[in-house]
Order: C-alpha cells, then sequence, then structure tokens
DNA sequence: AATCGCTGTATTGTCGACAATTTAGTGTAC
DNA sequence: GTACACTAAATTGTCGACAATACAGCGATT
C-alpha cells in the first residue's frame, strides 16, 4: 500500500504562492503582506506565515524582523553565486549519475533525449522549458543522492526558474544545449566520471552567460 | 551606525532549540512535542512552531504532516550524503578562497594557524574544536559566496557538530589536522586553485571516515 | 529647507482557543 | 490469537484577537 501523504492547507499555499512568485506574478523584489495575502487566499494569517516560513527556506524570499517578507531581488551578484553554486552541485551530480546510473536508467534517459529530437527536427519549441527540466531530474536522480536532489530539486532550480520567467526567456539555445546533453550522456554512459562533470559543469555555464547577458541587458 | 538586528522571541528561542539539539540534549532520531517545549520554553506554541518550521530549513529536523517533528535520524547514508555534499562544497570554497582571499586576509589567516602551533605545543586539546571551526569559518569567507557561506555555516556545519558530539567525539586527531590546514593554506596563499581544492576534499574526506568508523562501531 | 519629535496608522509578533487528525486503548467477531 | 471497529485522549493545524513594533504624516524648531 502506498501511503498517500497528507497535505495540509499551509501546504497548498505554500505551493500555490511559489508559483505565483517564480512565474512573477508577485515580482521578484516586492514586499510581502500578509493581511493581504490571507485575504487572498482565503487562510488565516497563520498559514500564510508557515507558507512565507518555507519560502524563506527555499530562498525565495528573505524576511526582516518586525518589518516583514519581500521576494529576494534579482541582481547580478547574486545570480553569479546562485550558479557558482549550482555549477558545483550538477557538476556533482553528473559525476554520481556516471557512477551510479544503472543500465535502465541510461537506457530511459537516451529515449528521453531522443524524443527530444524528434521534436527538434519539428521545430517545437517545447523542448527548452519542460525537456531541459526533465534532462536534468533524470541526471539528478541517478546520483541516488537524496540531500543533493532536495538541494536542487526544492531550492536551487526554482530561483533560476524565477530569473528565466522574469527575464522573459523561452525558446532559444534549444539546439546547442540538445548537443551537450547529447554529449553529457555518452560521458554517463561510458561511466567517464570526470568528463561527465566537467560537459555538466561547461552546460550550465553556459545557460549561466546567457541569463546574465540578458539580466545586463534589461537593467 | 551599525543597526542592531531586532531579535524577536521566536528567534531567540529557535536558537536555544537548536543548541539542545545539537549538544544532544534532546537526542537524534527523538520527536519533539510542541506543547511540551512550549511549557519547557515559557513561550507559545506558535513561536515553538516558527522556531521548529526554521529548524526544518536546516535540516536538523523532519517533519510529517498531521504527525509532527522529530530530529533527523544519525545513520550511515545520510551520513555519506551530507559529506559527499560538503567535501564538494568546501573543496569549492577552497577553490574560491585560494582565487579571492586578499594578502590581509591569507596574513590573519596564518596567524591563526600559527596560534593553533602554539597551542598544540602545550598539549591542548582546544585546537579540535574551536581551531577547526574557526580555520573553515575564514576559509569560507575567502570564498566570497554569500550563498555557499550560508549554505554551510547555517546548515551543513549544524548536522555535522551534532554527529560529532552525539558520538562523543572530541581531541583525536589534532595533530594531523593540523598539518592539512596548514598545507591547505600554503596552497591558498600561493593562489593554486586546484591544490586547494584537492587538499580541503580530502581534509574533509579524513574527517568524514573518521565519524563513519565512529559512527559504525556505536551502532 | 532640513531635522527632530510626536501621533496615529499599518504591519508583524505572540497568544489562547477551537477544529481536524492521529494515536492508543478496549472490546468484539472470527 | 488476530484482525477489525469504535471510542477517548493526545497532538497538530487553523483561526481571530491582542501586543509590540515599524512606518507615514505633520508640526515645531533651527
Amino acid at each position: 500500500m502506498v501511503k498517500i501523504l497528507a497535505q495540509t492547507t499551509a501546504d497548498k499555499v505554500f505551493q500555490k504562492l511559489r508559483h505565483t512568485i517564480v512565474e512573477g506574478e508577485i515580482p521578484a523584489g516586492s514586499k510581502l503582506n500578509e493581511v493581504e495575502l490571507a485575504t487572498r487566499f482565503m487562510v488565516s494569517r497563520a498559514v500564510i506565515r508557515e507558507a512565507i516560513s518555507r519560502l524563506e527556506a527555499l530562498r525565495l524570499i528573505e524576511r526582516t524582523p518586525n518589518v516583514g517578507a519581500r521576494v529576494v531581488p534579482l541582481s547580478l551578484p547574486r545570480l553569479a553565486e546562485l550558479y557558482e553554486i549550482r555549477e558545483t552541485l550538477e557538476g556533482m551530480a553528473a559525476r554520481l549519475a556516471a557512477l551510479y546510473m544503472d543500465a535502465h536508467e541510461i537506457q530511459s534517459l537516451k529515449k528521453l533525449l531522443s524524443q527530444h529530437a524528434l521534436q527538434i527536427g519539428n521545430g517545437a519549441k517545447y523542448y527548452q522549458e519542460d525537456g531541459d527540466v526533465d534532462f536534468h531530474y533524470r541526471i539528478l536522480q541517478g546520483s541516488k543522492n537524496k540531500l543533493l536532489i532536495d538541494l536542487l530539486m526544492d531550492g536551487i532550480y526554482h530561483i533560476t526558474r524565477m530569473y528565466r520567467v522574469q527575464l522573459g526567456m523561452a525558446g532559444p539555445r534549444v539546439t546547442t544545449a540538445f548537443n551537450e546533453h547529447l554529449r553529457i550522456v555518452e560521458a554517463i554512459e561510458s561511466h567517464d566520471t570526470e568528463l561527465a562533470e566537467i560537459l555538466m559543469r561547461r552546460h550550465i555555464a553556459f545557460t549561466r552567460k546567457e541569463i546574465e547577458n540578458k539580466l545586463k541587458e534589461t537593467k
């Protein structure tokens, strides 16, 4: 029997609020008003505070005692720090994946890539968003390190997505990224840990540059 | 004018509670009772819940909806995952420190080490605890990456200390660790990023083995 | 005009009470 | 004896109200 995880109201509000923030409905840098949010989601302030507390854990918002919470601002230094970490952690994930992914997982990953290849052939823009997420997700799982998975999935990914969304980035770099993915999978398949790590780091570094440039020209 | 950060009651209770957990007064794996804690600290359940929420962010405790919070258990797989991450992040910190620490910081760091050398000469056990913390703290600061500093200081360090304390580890490996520290500083001083990273990773890997062995023989 | 201090308002922090859920215990059917 | 319902107690989740703090406006002083 699979235990269905109970879902408290605070849980749902937390997810909704995270979505509103990441998708930019509440823009980066803006202040959060507890009563306003409580009204908006039709819950008490207690659950709003609970949700805010969790968002703080994700580093999506920051709080100052007696003053309040605000959505983390978009800034170049922060982006740099974030991607410095992400590069390291995802590089680590790729290295571990090259070590621990079993034949079945690798096969499934290759299948995913060939689907992406097809979509690109049809000129779909679908790839960039979900496809990329899927790809990184698989490799992360392959690392078998729950803490690492958590750190990236529950923390860093949401913030990086916030940057992408609010900078209006969708679509570009599709084919290039695909080739990078391909190489990474090859490295993993041959259990070349060092190469997998290096290629992944480079892959992340590319998207970092991409976002940094966009952020520079926006400001 | 330096703004003194306001300190809410939840802040203080959070710190106290963290202390009681890390120092083992509330042992790893045990359940937390909100009303009991509220009575103990003489505050309302609201601030206890707030404190628990923050401890969850630090990954010192885990919560299950409608069931409650319990202190993270000590286990070999968790320890392995934790140190896998720590090795990577501290290696990264050392690499960045070799890149960014200025002459003054390096000088100060060397001074710290020579103080440690003196203490060891006098046969002090003082070194292992605070000295080691100081050392890693300095290098972390040298990385200039606030997010990285946060991840380690506010998250990982507390958990690793919990392991050490509750496994009754104090004192050993003093002189060895000192020599490792010495080599790392040398690498940083000569701005040898790769060497600094490798030596730091190895240093962390040693202490990992140490704790793992202790944990194995304890269980 | 700028700064200081006062006052009222808005916002966050804390509390106690109630609701919802889980847990423990007891009895019953098989 | 085991599994299953059922009830009572304990525990967590949510709420509204009050307390403490920060903020905005305004007048007085220089």
